[in-house]
RNA sequence: GCGGUUGUGGCGAAGUGGUUAACGCAUCGGAUUGUGGUUCCGACAUUCGGGGGUUCGAUUCCCCUCAGCCGCCCCA
């Protein structure tokens, strides 16, 4: 019986994981330099948080779900986004009573989804996301943009498109469902079943509709643009104001809709530009989502985040064909001939690393010619070769393998010579 | 959930109804004794995703199944 990673769900081996790390890294400087914290929250909640937070007629809360029942008979899903579990944390803990306010926090961590895999898709993928809680002021749903861009410009992409629209209040898409379930009523037998079931319960997900993106209903359907009061647009017009001072480009798609549930005011999405990357475009996804901490029980704080794929920046990178330098490489390694000197160089080797040189040898018993070769293949600056001469004369040959010279070295002054050769 | 496509050694990849399944890379060993990236020589799949069927005989034909990849819906 062969055992496989279970579908959708991949090794990142070593070859790979260098460049998770070096975004692992990106991320918490640029959060650092924004002021946004770490949380971690558990990779599961209760199915019911999803349900309620991201909403019930979401593909997510539909069919993408990881849901099993536990042992204690309670409904729990692996986490299929980061937000809802970050608003129940803050609801939990009383952040909204945390002195410094807006309480601004980031995460990293798998999500999990359930579908079929395809270029840039995963049932378990990580997402990197900030929330910004407790603020209600335009130049906050700038600066989470301005950070999602600064991540991907740190870590080398040029090709990006920033889209954006206005959902506005509660008040407004009311006026505005309304609007669309009257324009579309007549004529909804034109449409595919998906959009006849969301005629009703979420109309304006018609307007995302690939299947039926060629009919001329969708362009005539009323614009969410008309339906925003006076708040909603000024809110929006002021976003948008702090963009331009901040010179970020950025398109205005009033079909831009986004598929949870709990997004108000702004929306944006992040899309990779360059040729060749598949057909998933989208890096980063986010919104405003005032209202949602006052859904599970808390106050009414409002909130602005985004998520944004490593798998899909990382994609994002190889189509645009940039890549991170690898600086992974060893200081030493360590050769040795025979039983004696074997003991000789394990012994050595424990010095080195206490000493915090990189440092490896042989552990195949291989001859010396292949010892050199494994030595060349990790691409060791030196190599240190011991035989019987050497135990003898308690030296070690250093061998430069840049320069191919070498030296005898006394073993004791070893280390000291290391650092200075290993330094330039 | 639907559609397309692929499945041969560690990787890439040819191949045919018939006794020994190309080749390239990688790996390992060797080319006189303790030294790398080049070169040369040699080794390395009782086996062609799994199961069943047709056949004297199948990796090649048929059926089922599993898996990968890509696309649709939708998203990150």
């Amino acid at each position: 019986m062969n055992f496989k990673v279970p579908r959708g769900t991949q090794d990142i081996l070593p070859s790979e994981t260098w460049k998770w790390q070096k975004v692992e890294k990106l991320i918490n400087e640029v959060c650092e330099m924004y002021r946004y914290k770490e949380i971690r929250t558990p990779m599961f909640e209760q199915t019911e948080l999803f349900q309620r937070l991201v909403g019930e007629t979401t593909d997510v809360v539909q069919k993408e779900m990881y849901t099993f029942t536990d042992r204690g008979n309670r409904s729990m899903t692996l986490r299929p986004e980061g937000t809802a579990p970050v608003v129940r944390s803050y609801v939990e803990q009383k952040m909204f009573g945390y002195p410094d306010q807006p309480v601004k926090l980031f995460y990293t961590g798998p999500m999990f989804r359930y579908e079929r895999q395809q270029a840039g898709r995963y049932r378990q993928f990580v997402q990197f996301g900030v929330e910004a809680i407790g603020s209600n002021d335009p130049a906050i749903d700038a600066e989470v943009i301005a950070l999602a861009l600064d991540v991907y410009k740190r870590a080398g992409l040029t090709d990006l498109k920033l889209v954006i629209n206005s959902l506005g209040d509660t008040e407004c898409r009311a006026s505005h469902k309304k609007a669309l379930i009257a324009h579309f009523k007549p004529h909804i037998e034109e449409f595919c079943s998906d959009c006849k079931s969301r005629l009703e319960n979420n109309p304006l997900r018609i307007l995302d509709c690939k299947v039926d993106a060629e009919n001329l209903l969708i362009a005539s359907a009323p614009s969410l643009a008309d339906y925003l009061n006076d708040d909603s647009a000024a809110y929006f017009k002021e976003v948008l104001n702090y963009l331009d001072d901040a010179n970020i480009d950025y398109e205005v798609d009033a079909t831009l809709v986004r598929g949870l549930d709990y997004y108000n005011h702004t929306a944006f999405e992040i899309m990779s530009t360059s040729a060749g990357f598949g057909a998933i475009t989208t890096l980063c996804g986010g919104g405003r989502y005032n209202g949602l901490a006052e859904d599970i029980g808390g106050p009414s704080a409002p909130g602005i985040g985004f998520a944004m794929s490593i798998e899909r920046l990382l994609l994002a990178l190889e189509a645009e064909g940039k890549s991170f330098d690898d600086e992974s490489a060893l200081d030493v390694y360590v050769v040795t001939l025979g039983d004696e000197a074997k003991r000789a160089g394990i012994k050595l080797l424990g010095q080195l690393r206490e000493a915090g040189i990189r440092s490896d040898t042989d552990y195949l018993g291989r001859k010396m010619k292949a010892q050199m070769k494994s030595a060349d293949r990790l691409n060791a600056k030196t190599v240190i070769v011991i035989g019987e001469n050497e135990v003898a004369e308690n030296v070690v040959m250093l061998r430069n393998m840049a320069n191919r010279s070498q030296e005898k070295v006394a073993t004791q002054d070893l280390v000291q010579k290391l650092n200075g050769i290993l330094k330039v």
